[in-house]
DNA sequence: CTCTAATTAGGTAATTATACCTAGTGGCAA
DNA sequence: TTGCCACTAGGTATAATTACCTAATTAGAG
């Protein structure tokens, strides 16, 4: 058997802190080494205890739990962090993700998922809450895809011919193999392309390929 | 009441695209206007029925799913894409995502989670099948936090000033333009290019501007 | 020292892209 | 019908890229 695996609570309630602390203590070769109610406490208590998880809450008095995340994170990168809130809005699951936070709990579901989620992380998995699985890719279509955007300013000043033709031309070729692949003249293409950067008010093959990158029209290099 | 959503099936297997228009049939107001056994007959019936929905998994016959994904896509960007696949590795995940579908669903549980893949998608949501949350989770982290290396050996054949010519071709710039900024000849700045091109086997400017992006030499477009 | 690679520079030619034009057709809406 | 727009096609001209060459200088490795 492994030395425990040990976990430090954060959480500015005491009533919370135990209902946790009785849910962990169900689990075998796991064990709460401390308990912080708030930020400077964890800190100093991470330091001290060198747990190998941390269970907090983001939002607790005298330093905020992401900044606590950070922090921890910057002096030890071993130790995992599990956040556990009621915050399910896609704003605060993105700044713990990008803060570090390998988990992110609902405490709604934490009765259901508190287990397993501790138990993936420990496997050096990522956790998020099932609740929050559509914000999750929301998140990730959002940052990954200005292609498409379906929420903000479908603004879009080209034409459909003209799209097909950019995506031609940021796949890298020249107007004549785009008239001979679409059966019109390559000066059409050249048109097209003229009205294009015009639209654009770009100048350069290059932009039109950047474009045309940003816009998810083509497969973005490295696959 | 609306009109119908209109959906399109997609997938080289009858009897899967039967079991799913089965599926689907249950549900009020919502149309399978069409079903597809490969990519090129999907993108036929993506432009001549303009449906709402395209469900398709990402392995059929004559084109791969991701590449009509971005090419229905580019043509409409209205038209949402859901995949549903047998494939659970978070590659597939990634690249559907990025190839911009909205939803990502397993066969194997489509049965519980297709009707609410669907509603989700209709009001302009993002769904992935719940089996794959730790996958997506894993994908973001991964993408957001290690500043250090990508795991890829930086196997690089260009010299450091191929690197700085190629950094300033992707930005947009002539080989005058470069030339007049290193105070050096534009014949030279042409040498650099072809040498550029011909250690990288890439014939276009196209093809330099999406290698730059790729290695990060410049910023991505749209940030 | 010798050899190689990197950087610099130029010649010539063909191809392609960019910047200005005009103009016919078809669809769609005021 | 009239007008607008997308798509088509072409003319002309200049700028830039791409594809072949050669070659001098310098720095570094062997």
């Amino acid at each position: 058997m492994q030395s425990p695996f040990k976990i430090l609570l954060a959480d500015d309630h005491v009533m919370f802190r135990r209902g946790v602390r009785r849910i962990i203590e169900t689990m075998d070769n796991v064990e709460v080494v401390g308990e912080a109610g708030d930020g400077i406490e964890l800190l100093r208590l991470a330091r001290d205890l060198n747990p190998n998880l941390i269970i907090m809450d983001i939002s607790m008095p005298s330093l905020r739990g992401l900044e606590a995340t950070r922090e921890i994170k910057c002096v030890n990168s071993n130790v995992k962090v599990l956040i556990l809130t009621m915050h399910k809005d896609r704003e605060y699951l993105y700044h713990a993700l990008t803060a570090g936070a390998e988990g992110y709990l609902l405490k709604e579901d934490a009765d259901g998922e508190l287990i397993s989620a501790i138990d993936t992380l420990r496997k050096g998995g990522t956790f998020i809450s099932s609740l929050l699985s559509s914000q999750m890719a929301d998140l990730f279509v959002d940052k990954f895809r200005p292609a498409g955007e379906p929420r903000t300013a479908p603004e879009e000043p080209l034409t459909t011919r003209e799209r097909e033709i950019l995506k031609l031309i940021a796949e890298g070729k020249s107007s004549k193999e785009i008239g001979a692949l679409l059966y019109i003249s390559s000066r059409t293409v050249q048109h097209h392309r003229a009205n294009i950067m015009r639209k654009l008010n770009l100048k350069k093959t290059a932009d039109l390929v950047k474009y045309a990158l940003q816009k998810g029209y083509v497969m973005p290099p490295g696959m």
